[in-house]
DNA sequence: TATTATTACGTTAGGCGTAAAGATT
DNA sequence: AATCTTTACGCCTAACGTAATAATA
């Protein structure tokens, strides 16, 4: 039977040229080196070496062998990784989501429910949570559409609306609804991280240019030195007031009153589902 | 680092179902088994069973390790078959050819200039031994026609000259030659492993039936017994004399006069074509 | 009672490193 | 002289089997 630390004295070998230098990158005695290549030729059957008086190196079949020990190695560091990562899975809950939102009702309900599980969450397009759903990377995905797919359980769980916030001063402060085509040519301030709402701002209001800003805190300040307009949900937490001097106006579009959908594996992880639905609402 | 004979001794548990069990198929103590399966849990760094008191069960990241332990060992044993099969590819020369004559001028000149190598030779179909050519599977390959392939020598070589052999009573027996359209309907003594003889018959004469002798004495009996017409060429040795009572009248048909072209490897056996070219004709 | 897993224990084989030898540049 | 491979030798670990323990069906 093959030895796969014999394997890679080998292909240290194959790396280093000598055996000496095999030895002293493995932190193991020259004569080791040398017991074990004798070693592999009997175990493989076939010499694989040319020795000469000082001097040893690989033959054709030495090479070939030093190839399969190279792919038998990285295929056992697979293998490794790979129940390694199953391990993992099966004590990890990961959750894709389209919008940060949800994520604050969701995850502090799933790590109370389970207690001594890893919470994964991670915000991304759509097209990328469908694939963590397909590929089971994730056990639970939240969309802003009710994605009819095969075998998952879609319920429908939080509605976010948006509205727009504009200083006292702006043009549109009088107004009590809008609409994102009148929004179209203005300018706004975005926090990024905000999962599929900047795409769709994008896509409603073309002409319009977005500051995105990374830093929470550069954000507030830009929103309080500013007038430019920027935007809020009913699930948005302002607990620093710092809206209070703004005029919070909904935007009445269908895109922009959204119903997220818990989307999981059919049986599975469906009573987690049903249990946000109660919990959360 | 992960030890093949320990993943054979989990996927001998997960065989057998405990770990007795699991010891007697290996021949060793369940003390070891034991021991080894708390070992792979160190090495994984995870837990792969379920243990009761007297009980011991593979959990779900077990079974995880027990599949890849299957793909690994079997992947060893495949790396380990490659590298004994190189060896020995390079101790052997294999020829594919499609008809025996040649071989009876290729394989005593063969084995004479390298007593150290295995020759194997087969008899196969063109686009098998195209195949072969291709896939490096034979060294040296003998075609009835000049195939032009790339990166290939490929030199004429014998001639081999079809004649039909028929009683002096037989209704072609005053012909000094014919053609394989005067033949066709007429039926025939046929041997088996005559390489693209056989196909080539049955194309040139589709109305023909051929009654070919796997065995070599029962040929020779009913080529002496019947009256039915069979083959022969310049390159057979008749060392029975056996149709010495027989007609031979050449067919000139052009498909009926080949010339065999050996083909190999650019540079790598051409001075062996060259060899035989020069040593066999 | 028979079977199973695990622990304890004593033995031994084999693997490793040090030292030395032989050889090349 | 320095480097490299291989052999010789001695130590010591670590792996194995036997025996014992505990628990179950």
């Amino acid at each position: 039977m093959l030895d796969l630390t014999e394997l890679e004295q080998l292909t240290a070998f194959a790396d280093m040229g000598t055996l000496s230098m095999a030895a002293e990158k493995l932190h193991i005695s020259q004569p080791t080196i040398t017991r074990t290549m004798q070693h592999l030729e009997e175990v493989f059957g076939v010499s694989l070496f040319v020795r000469g008086k000082n001097k040893i190196t690989l033959n054709d079949t030495g090479l070939k062998a030093v190839e399969q020990a190279r792919q038998l190695l990285s295929a056992a560091d697979n293998a490794l990784r790979t129940v390694r990562a199953f391990d993992k899975s099966l004590r990890t809950i990961t959750i894709s989501s389209c919008a940060p939102a949800p994520l604050w009702y969701v995850l502090p309900v799933l790590s109370s429910a389970y207690p001594d599980m890893t919470i994964a969450s991670s915000i991304k397009s759509m097209p990328a949570i469908c694939e963590d759903l397909d590929s089971g990377f994730c056990q639970l995905a939240i969309l802003p559409q009710n994605v009819q797919y095969e075998h998952y359980v879609n319920i429908p769980f939080l509605k976010e609306n948006l509205s727009v916030c504009v200083p006292a001063s702006h043009a549109l402060s009088e107004r009590s609804s809008v609409t994102f085509s009148e929004l179209n040519g203005f300018n706004f301030l975005l926090k990024s991280e905000i999962g599929f709402w900047d795409e769709m701002c994008r896509l409603q209001m073309p002409a319009s240019k977005f500051l995105v800003q990374k830093d929470q805190f550069e954000f507030e300040e830009l929103v309080r030195e500013s007038s430019l307009p920027c935007f809020t949900t009913n699930l948005a937490k302002d607990e620093q007031n710092l809206l209070a001097d703004r005029i919070k106006i909904p935007v009445t579009d269908s895109e922009a009153n959204v119903t997220y959908y818990l989307a999981c594996h059919s049986q599975v992880r469906a009573f987690d589902s049903l249990y946000f639905y109660n919990t959360c609402l």
